[in-house]
DNA sequence: GAACTTACGTA
DNA sequence: CGTACGTAAGTTCT
């Protein structure tokens, strides 16, 4: 199996050499400061912060940058070369801890075992290893990364060489390439080392012009062309700072010398002896283990180490990519296209691949970039900043057709980025993203590197090979590694496409993909671009009025136990709980025990201690505030807070919201309800309308299992829990109790997740005896629902996977598990997942039967929000009546069931006002 | 500082 | 010892 960490030499045939450079110092030194010290030592008192940190760095870096070779530079304690031109450089830096050096060795042991070359040169500092190292590898036309913390590796940033320097924190690396230099110092990477040395640089003991800093230093260089410019005119600069200059060219003169970093050091290695080698795990596991690292790190470590061998496939035969890769925007585009991606080029049998390079979010995007990759193996890359008019139409034109069907990753992302330049983007025949998601439901990542890998066999950057790559550099802005890997992408989607509707298509889930998934996404993208209308105002007062809430609970849970503790640390709860006040112990946790609201609540019943209740009344404030102030920051200029529906996270199916998550807006309690006050209607429109499904999850239960009692229970139009209370205890409808009414209740609802007669008990205050009872008495009435469920699971631990209406399956391996709690909870897993799957499945149908309705109907209504069994819209003036007809009807006749879809809907100002 | 844990909001 | 999510805050990592 050929993956790039195991055999890079192989991948590079394909792929480019992508060189890691660290400078070992100055990245220890950060780790060693990022890290408390006092928390990170082993019995014997060895500190192993920096250890640790530049550990858990190199392997962010490893997975993230996926380099094919590694090499980690170090100082040498010796004199340089600089100290000989300069006794005095580097004299009084501070001392170093004194649990520092010891750590270096160590460090370098770990590099060494995992398989990263270390390298150093008396008489050169480490920058200077890496300024040759980097050089090699240019010469060698490898992509160069470099991490390290020191400045002057500035000088070293090219199209093809990236400084990862370190921000606020260790793993935060800021990618410097030449245009990050830029707009930081004002001056090109080359002219970094002008700056520098007329700026001066402390820690070096390399002092410059008094009152030059980098922003005058800059604004010199920009007008001079260079130092060597500047000091051949050195008398027109006038004022103090002027004399200063000539008064301390010698320094700026000698900073400049030194401040070069050396790219000629002897080091007696090659490219090809930087290769990421094998980790030798036993030495790891031996060095970990001395340095008392949990396991955690090891995991992470092994996990960039390991090569997936067994998910990777037979990589897909040469296609033998005949890439003409040329650079647009110059009048270009609007030919190439017509040449390469007209219905004739680009077909259903064979779309194009489209990459777009960008960001999107709260409804809306930017393109940076992109590019169209098609069957022939031409592809373009396209700088939109850059298209003159001609090429703009021509590319709004394809992107907007039909007719020329494309494959993308990532759809509704492109849709939003897109449409934020004005494009729009049609006959999106497939989403790789969207397909491997039915593929794979249990994923939550689906990004193109491993779905390349895992199902091309392929690294992503093999599209072409560089020869075959023929790379037009004129006229663009931007690298061309840049350009190289916006157009890998739509290649890689291109060629994803196929395999993955062969995959779906084996799943019978062709329909699911391209007759609900797929149209849903524009659907998405119009809601996320919508929005929904916030009162800002009103918010704020809430949040006022929660925080005073809080802090008075704060108050007086202080004055209680009579000292200060913070009330949201659960440690510190449980010392005030259980040990100061003694109270009654609860439920056994990780960490000690629980101070969860039910806990707290049964604290409250246990004693006539009050702090418990103040406790609760607390965390109540407190979460309502956060969820306050969290909407508060999401309020876009335009007045109105746009949510991202996630399509691919759910494994049942169902949608997911973040940023923020309109999905959990708080409902069910009084207060928690006046939140729903600040979703109003925006303007423009004249009132909020919300439909929801009323019981579907036990509707699709009555469907699935065709227990006639239930479907007999729906379909009698009463009560439907009451109805099914009298069936259990034999009596009449009007003699059903409230408690008798909600014990079945919570029966049917856990049912659909696996409820065990034991949570039913917690659930309900009873015994388990009596819950064992009480279903009992439940299956003796309603069987079949017993019996389908108990035919689901042990249908899907047979073939692997349970199915919703739609044919979306679940794979669920652990129901054959050997271990009994993985079993259990694959086999909840397993009969839940149809049911809220299912649920899914239908209100997804809806939305499109409602979106589409609307826009035939010609109505300027819109959706807003989907909370997995409720529509939010926004309406019209005038359009009341009309679309809550439409959404009633379309909503309950999305799937034929044996029992009535009941959909109940209502309307006002705000969401608050449109609940029923 | 990243990753985990606890807690809690929704369907 | 009931499914599916996302977010915030505190704590731990070693």
């Amino acid at each position: 199996m050929v993956t790039n960490r195991e055999t890079p030499e192989t991948s590079q045939a394909g792929g480019r050499a992508r060189l890691l450079l660290l400078d070992g110092h100055s990245m220890a030194f950060r780790a060693f400061f990022a890290l408390p010290v006092e928390k990170f030592g082993t019995g014997t008192g060895q500190s192993t912060n920096a250890v640790y940190g530049f550990a858990s760095m190199l392997v962010k870096l490893l997975r993230d940058e996926e380099p094919t070779h590694v090499a980690v530079a170090w100082d040498l304690s010796g004199p340089t070369f600089r100290h000989e031109e300069y006794a005095e450089y580097k004299d009084g830096r501070s001392e170093t801890p004194p649990e520092f050096p010891s750590q270096v060795p160590l460090t370098q042991e770990l590099m060494r075992l995992i398989g990263v070359v270390n390298l150093s040169s008396p008489g050169y500092e480490a920058d200077d290893v890496i300024a040759t190292l980097a050089r090699l590898g240019g010469e060698a036309g490898a992509e160069v990364l470099i991490a390290s913390g020191d400045r002057d590796a500035f000088q070293l940033v090219t199209e093809s060489c990236t400084v990862l320097y370190p921000g606020k924190s260790l793993s935060d690396l800021r990618r410097m390439d030449p245009e990050a230099v830029e707009d930081k110092y004002g001056v090109t990477p080359p002219r970094y080392r002008d700056l520098a040395a007329l700026v001066g640089e402390k820690a070096d003991n390399l002092p410059g012009v008094p009152g030059v800093g980098p922003k005058t230093a800059a604004k010199w260089i920009v007008k001079y062309g260079s130092l060597d410019g500047l000091i051949e005119r050195v008398d027109e600069i006038g004022g103090k700072v002027g004399q200063n200059l000539r008064d301390h060219l010698g320094d700026v003169l000698r900073n400049q010398r030194l401040n070069r970093l050396a790219t000629d050091v002897d080091l007696g290695v090659t490219l090809d002896d930087l290769v990421l080698g094998r980790a030798d795990r036993a030495g790891v596991d031996a060095l970990f283990d001395n340095l008392e690292f949990a396991s955690n790190l090891r995991e992470r470590l092994y996990a960039v180490l390991s090569t997936g061998e067994d998910e990777v496939r037979d990589p897909v035969d040469g296609e033998g990519f005949e890439v003409d890769l040329t650079v647009a925007g110059t009048g270009a585009l609007a030919a190439w296209l017509t040449e390469h991606a007209s219905v004739d080029d680009v077909t259903a049998a064979a779309p194009a691949g489209l990459a777009v390079d960008g960001v999107w979010g709260q409804g809306t995007g930017r393109v940076d970039a992109l590019a169209v990759s098609v069957a022939s193996g031409a592809a373009v890359f396209v700088d939109p900043s850059l298209l003159d008019a001609a090429d703009t139409e021509a590319l709004g034109g394809f992107l907007a057709d039909p007719e020329r069907p494309k494959t993308v990753h990532e759809y509704k992302g492109a849709v939003l980025a897109l449409g934020a330049h004005g494009w729009a983007l049609d006959g999106v025949v497939s989403d790789t993203a969207l397909a491997a998601y039915l593929v794979q439901p249990g994923q939550r990542r689906f990004d193109l590197t491993d779905l390349c890998r895992k199902y091309l066999g392929r690294e992503l950057d093999e599209g072409t090979s560089g020869d075959q790559l023929a790379l037009d550099l004129g006229g663009g802005e931007g690298s061309s590694d840049r350009r190289r890997e916006v157009a890998v992408r739509a290649m890689a989607t291109r060629d994803l496409a196929g395999v993955l509707a062969a995959e779906v298509d084996e799943r019978g889930g062709t329909h699911l993909l391209g007759g609900v998934e797929l149209p849903l996404v524009s659907v998405l993208a119009r809601m996320e671009r919508a929005g929904i209308a916030a009162d800002r105002v009103y918010l704020e007062e809430l949040q006022g009025e929660f925080a005073s809430a809080g802090r008075a609970a704060v108050e007086r849970a202080h004055e209680i136990v009579g000292r200060e503790f913070n009330l949201g640390s659960p440690k510190q709860l449980q010392q005030v709980l259980f040990e100061d006040l003694g109270l009654p112990r609860t439920k056994k946790i990780k960490t000690g025990y629980t101070t969860d609201a039910d806990a707290l609540t049964w604290l409250a019943a246990q004693t006539d201690n009050e702090l418990p209740a103040v406790l609760l009344h607390h965390r109540d404030q407190t979460k309502l505030r956060t969820t306050v102030e969290g909407l508060i920051k999401t309020i876009a200029d335009d007045g109105r807070i746009h949510t991202t529906f996630n399509q691919t996270v759910a494994a049942t199916g169902r949608l997911s919201s973040t940023d923020p998550n309109l999905q959990n807006i708080p409902v069910r309690t009084d207060v928690g309800r006046r939140i729903r006050r600040a979703f109003v209607v925006g303007e423009g429109y004249e009132e909020l309308l919300t439909a929801d499904y009323s019981q579907i999850e036990l509707r699709i239960m009555a469907h699935l299992s065709e227990e006639k009692a239930l479907i007999d229970a729906f379909n009698s139009g009463y009560d439907f829990h009451a109805q099914m209370a009298a069936q259990v205890f034999g009596t009449t409808v009007e003699e059903v109790d409230g408690e008798a009414r909600s014990r079945i209740k919570a029966m049917s609802y856990g049912l659909a997740y696996g409820l065990s007669a034991y949570g039913l008990s917690q659930q309900l205050g009873i015994t388990p005896e009596e819950a064992k009872r009480l279903m009992e008495d439940y299956f003796a009435e309603f069987g079949g629902v017993r019996d389908y469920l108990n035919a689901v699971v042990e249908e899907a631990r047979k073939v692997g996977y349970t199915e919703t209406m739609l044919g979306r399956r679940r794979y669920l391996p652990d129901l054959t598990s050997d271990n009994r709690q993985r079993r259990e909870m694959a086999e909840r897993m397993a009969l839940n997942a149809p049911i809220q799957g299912s649920a899914a499945d239908i209100i997804k149908v809806a939305m499109l039967q409602v979106d589409s309705a609307l826009t035939e109907g010609g109505f300027a209504s819109r959706v807003l929000l989907q909370v997995h069994d409720e529509l939010v819209v926004e309406i019209a003036p005038g359009e009341r009546e009309a679309v809550e007809n439409l959404v009633r009807h379309e909503m309950s006749t999305a799937y034929d069931l044996r029992v009535p879809l009941a959909v109940s809907v209502g309307g006002g100002r705000s969401w608050h006002d449109a609940a029923h």
